[in-house]
RNA sequence: GGAGAAAUGGCAGAGUGGUCGAUUGCGGCAGUCUUGAAAACUGUUGUACCGUAAGGUACCUGGGGUUCGAAUCCCUAUUUCUCCGCCA
């Protein structure tokens, strides 16, 4: 959620930077939310006006009772009537007017960062780098969904059983192998000074606000309605939720927290090619690394983050790219987001397996998280998150470009944490 | 799940209808003293909104109510603690 103050102050510049990310009738809105804003702070003056009055006559009436002085008491008294009747309506109207401008402001994107390419869809993405060669597959190559069944290491079928489709049942080396993808991203990230955290994986209606996911999102979450709580679509909603009303000092910075979780995610609308085997689910796992950062720090930190995961993907031995996402791909939240994709050799595409975002205040004024600066002022920090990283899609990587006639080669780095070198 | 108790500022803990945004202690910050530090002493120390400012308003877990006036009384939700039951 943008500043109510900084649309105010920048009033064309927000419009002209929303305009980067296709955002419909900026225009109408931001002035609507300004003219909006004029009239709640006149209604809060009156109202304040009123109260302040009101506080006054009470404090007058006690006096008077002290005093002994009843008579004058009850003249006073009867006055307060329509005081309180004035003081209703407009703490009403004030009310009514900020839920007005709350409707309004949570539909406006966040302000992509000056860097941001222009473009309405991913063909208009920049790729800032392309790593490592792309094998060259056997000529009876297969895409992984036949090599997981030819290997017997992950069950859709069972899984569709059990549950629904986009619930995979992982088997024997393939349910090792993604024990092993968790502790080997999960050591990995404490190495680089992220402190692990295991949160719970539902949450409750303050946290799914705080981090945006409701109200836009309500449809894609899995929502257990009994005790209104939601299932996560990703660790970053309870780890970021944890700095929710929170004032930090300076010297708490950097704050890195990194998280396994499962995910779940319903993906209504999702259907096609993109979603065979593991390319989209209902359920998978993730590590997530989040930062709360210092504003001055929070691009360098992106960058970071950026590395490291690159720095994984290098270690795994898959070819990847690393894409600066245009004004029309990027989320709703994100000031600067890179992707990063695996090439899938046998399907002959890139996946995405990691977006890395900061989202400067974005979520952290939705969340109430501040600092106190060296002048004892207190700031929005800025939040930055990124998955390190999505289980199925590497699977999927891993399994196509590493195979052979007869087996699926496992990477070195993975070896320790598998147990075994290859899948026969 | 049943019965009872409780929820106050960073923490501890007073406050049971009026001048209480809240006594006090600890912690934090600034200063005095000191070569420096500690100790001691002095001052200061919540958040948000409105206002150029002076100042005003709101917040004592959340929501609602009683009252001229609520941290204080009532209702309700949530959470915590104790006892009982159940249980990985």
């Amino acid at each position: 959620m943008l500043q109510l103050n900084y649309i105010r102050e920048n009033k064309e510049e927000v419009i002209n930077r929303l305009a980067i990310k296709n955002f419909k009738n900026a225009d109408n809105i931001i002035n609507t939310i300004i003219e909006l804003d004029t009239n709640r702070k006149a209604a809060q003056k009156q109202a304040d006006d009123t109260k302040a009055e009101a506080n006054a006559m009470a404090r007058q009436i006690g006096d008077l009772m002290k005093s002994g002085k009843k008579e004058e008491a009850e003249v006073l008294k009867a006055k307060t009537g329509e005081l309180k009747n004035t003081e209703k309506v407009l703490d009403d109207k004030q009310k009514s007017i900020e839920a007005e401008i709350q409707l309004l402001l949570v539909t406006v994107p966040n302000l992509p960062h000056s860097s941001v390419p222009t473009g309405k869809g991913a063909e208009d993405n920049t790729v800032v780098l392309e790593f490592g060669d792309k094998p060259q597959l056997p000529a009876n190559a297969k895409p992984h969904w036949e090599l997981t069944s030819k290997y017997d290491i992950i069950d859709f079928e069972m899984g569709v059983k059990l549950t629904g489709a986009g619930f995979p049942v992982y088997k024997g080396k393939g349910a090792r192998l993604q024990r092993a993808l968790i502790n080997f991203f999960l050591d990995r990230a404490t190495a680089r000074g992220y402190n692990e955290v295991q949160p719970p994986i539902l949450v409750n209606e303050d946290s799914g606000y705080g981090t945006g996911q409701l109200p836009d999102k309500e449809g894609q979450m899995y929502h257990a309605t009994v005790d209104n709580l939601y299932l996560i679509p990703t660790a970053e909603v309870p780890i970021t939720n944890m700095y929710r009303d929170v004032i930090l000092k300076e010297s708490d910075f950097p704050i890195k927290n990194c998280g396994y979780t499962p995910c779940f995610r319903r993906e209504a609308g999702s259907y096609g090619k993109d979603v065979r085997g593991l390319n989209r689910l209902h359920q998978f796992d993730k590590v997530e690394i989040v930062q709360i950062a210092h504003p001055a720090e929070s691009y360098k930190i992106l960058e970071d983050m950026k590395d490291y995961v690159a720095d994984l993907l290098k270690e795994l031995g898959l070819p990847f790219r690393i894409l600066k996402l245009c004004g029309g791909d990027m989320s709703f939240g994100s000031a600067l987001t890179y992707d990063l994709e695996v090439w899938s050799a046998a399907q002959q595409r890139w996946l995405e397996v990691s977006s890395v975002s900061n989202f400067e205040t974005f979520q952290t004024n939705r969340l109430k998280c501040r600092y106190k600066d060296d002048k004892g002022k207190t700031q929005l920090a800025h939040s930055l998150n990124g998955s390190a990283l999505a289980l199925p899609r590497i699977v999927a990587a891993l399994l196509e470009n590493y195979q052979t006639e007869d087996a699926i080669t496992i990477p070195k780095a993975l070896v320790p944490y598998c147990g075994f070198e290859r899948i026969s």
